[in-house]
DNA sequence: AAGGTGACCGGCC
DNA sequence: TGGCCGGCCACCT
């Protein structure tokens, strides 16, 4: 990490911190959001250092599937579904029930 | 400077 | 939805 003002990490945090409560996003959202939509695996990349931010709600970011695919990534295995179910979202076996209506479109203009 | 890696995505079956 | 394959892009060693 040798400079956490990078360009591209810093939008990946900006998007992550506009993401309400409740709502959730796939990191090709962001991706797209950032102009780079094929970057979507950078912004995972990302999400691994913004995951030590608390100003990052990393655990609102899922793959496009609604798979927590993070969940893997922070303290405990269960840490991340708790929060999400604790907003009203639905999670069974890591999968994010009506992930499209609690789908979150981010935007930079915002 | 080059190569390896990854919390992905989209297409196809 | 799920599995497999290829591509893309920035970060790290």
């Amino acid at each position: 990490m040798t400079n956490s003002n990078d360009n591209f990490f810093e939008k990946v945090y900006a998007v992550a911190r506009q993401i309400p409560y409740g709502k959730v996003t796939s990191y090709g959202a962001i991706a797209k959001a950032l102009g780079t939509a094929r970057s979507a695996r950078m912004v995972g990349w990302a999400m691994n250092a913004a995951h030590n931010l608390e100003d990052v709600p990393a655990h609102r970011v899922v793959n496009r599937k609604g798979l927590l695919t993070g969940k893997h990534h922070f303290e405990g295995t269960n840490l991340m579904q708790q929060l999400l179910e604790s907003e009203g979202i639905i999670v069974v076996e890591n999968k994010i029930i009506d992930f499209e209506k609690h789908f979150w479109q981010p935007e930079m203009g915002l």
